[in-house]
RNA sequence: GCCCUGGUAGUGUAGCGGCCUAUCAUACGGGCCUGUCGAGCCCGUGACUCGGGUUCAAAUCCCGGCCAGGGCGCCA
């Protein structure tokens, strides 16, 4: 077992003696004395090995990269510009690393994506990029004690299904034994179906595919959705939910990650809530900037980018035209032709997608067959509407995305430890 | 689905018809150096994405494949 993390090290006084276990990152040696930058998981020290002692020999041995076990002790004074250092006093190889690297740690060269994404397990080397999935991780803890202290459940519904379940994505078929079945494009169909079972609130994090050959820095063809349904609720408990529970996030991982406030665009927890705006607000707005924007059609990247100006970070754009909205959204009671709908946005940048949804059976069966959709293909789920449905709401937000903009990311597939886009399905 | 751009040592690049026996950096190997920390200095190893074509001559021009990055659309 490891014994001491560098972090410790901060813990320790003059004279203490240490094991470190971790990479060696940098060697640099001299006629009478050498150095060794040990990293772990936890951060770099300076590990200073006199020609005297007999480690000195082994020092010409290891290369970069390789697996050591440094001991010895905390000197008296630092000299150390890393702030951290140890007097070795005996080295020992675990694993050495072969030469040359597929990629460099510290190179004065930065790497292309390509050769970062076909070499990945050494790129989150660089403690920079390991840390986005530290911030990751800490930033759907925080989402998911969230959800938990407000009495969701927490469930896991099949990725594999075998008809498409909104219409519009394209989807992934794959071979099921003597089917063809397809991946699932959303979870939305199964949370409600659990809502009509009674559960009232869930949520669920899981991978939803998309099979669309978009090739941009904001698409994954697989990414982390964060589903959430809640029953008796509308759209705005739902907006209310989703806000609460980003800045909960965020809040946890400016709190727990070491170094975040660094990387992170948001410095603080974000308040709430987020400032709203309708569709048809920017509407007006894109119209009076001179943009060709159309009643009732989907605001383009263009519009979307100038409507991303007028706010700081997080905003959300309301009642979206029923046209633009799939057919188990819920229009507005007095205006049919627009919903209680939203999407959450950065910048130009989608978040989240969500609304209260239809729970009347009959309305949801003429919604299905408006789209052009055949409603014999929806029976497993238009039956559980006609047995006690609760009205409710609910959405899902992009995991790898929400990372991605609260990191200031260029590129999606920086959140993502293994990305998979329209040619890359390795490693 | 449509469109644009690019593929040169392990890595990142310069070169864009003959002066390329291909530049520079970094990495790697060797040497020097009393604590370095983007160490420094000297020497060395190492590359034109693949196939076809044009030409006296192709890394360089043309066509196709493969791979990659990006824009639009669509979306989380």
């Amino acid at each position: 077992m490891k014994q001491t993390y560098i972090s410790d090290i901060d813990r320790m006084k003059n004279g203490d003696s240490v094991t470190l276990k971790g990479w060696a990152q940098e060697i640099r040696i001299m006629k009478n004395i050498g150095f060794i930058i040990l990293r772990d998981s936890t951060g770099l020290v300076q590990a200073t090995v006199k020609r005297e002692n007999e480690a000195f020999g082994d020092l010409e041995k290891i290369t970069r990269e390789s697996v050591v076990e440094l001991s010895g002790t905390i000197p008296e004074k630092v000299v150390s510009k890393l702030g951290k250092e140890i007097t070795v006093s005996s080295l020992k190889v675990l694993n050495l690393a072969m030469v040359p690297l597929p990629l460099g740690i510290v190179d004065e060269v930065e790497a292309d994506f390509d050769t970062r994404f076909n070499n990945r397990f050494m790129d989150l080397r660089k403690l920079e990029h390991q840390r986005i999935f530290k911030i990751k991780s800490a930033l759907l803890w925080g989402i998911r004690t969230f959800l938990m202290n407000r009495g969701f459940t927490e469930v896991q519904t099949p990725k594999t299904v075998s008809a498409a379940t909104e219409g519009g994505a394209e989807l992934f078929s794959v071979k099921y034994f003597e089917k063809d079945i397809f991946l699932n494009q959303s979870p939305q169909l199964y949370k409600e179906m659990l809502i009509a079972s009674g559960i009232e609130r869930v949520f669920e994090v899981g991978p939803a595919f998309r099979a669309e050959e978009h090739n941009t820095p904001r698409h994954l063809n697989e990414f982390t959705s964060i589903d959430i349904e809640m029953a008796f609720a509308d759209h705005n408990d739902a907006m209310h939910m989703l806000e609460e529970a980003i800045s909960a996030g965020v809040e946890n991982f400016l709190k727990t990650v070491p170094d975040s406030e660094k990387v992170s665009l948001l410095k603080e927890k974000p308040i709430t809530p987020f400032p709203r705006i309708t569709y048809r607000e920017c509407v007006r707005i894109l119209k009076e900037e001179g943009i060709d924007q159309k009643d009732g059609e989907d605001l383009n990247n263009e519009s979307l980018k100038v409507i991303g100006k007028r706010f700081e970070n997080f905003y959300f754009i309301t009642e979206w035209p029923t046209t633009v909205r799939p057919f188990y959204t819920a229009t507005l009671e007095d205006e049919r032709d627009f919903t209680k709908s939203y999407d959450l946005q950065f910048k130009e940048i989608e978040l989240t997608s969500g609304a209260q949804r239809v729970h009347n059976p009959d309305e949801l069966k003429n919604r299905i067959e408006e789209k052009g959709l055949n409603s014999q293909n929806f029976e497993f789920y238009l039956k559980t509407f006609r047995y006690g449905m609760p009205p409710h709401a609910g959405w899902g937000l992009g995991l790898e995305r929400l990372t991605q903009v609260i990191l200031g990311l260029n590129n999606i597939r920086e959140a993502s430890l293994f990305p998979r886009d329209r040619t890359r399905v390795f490693p």
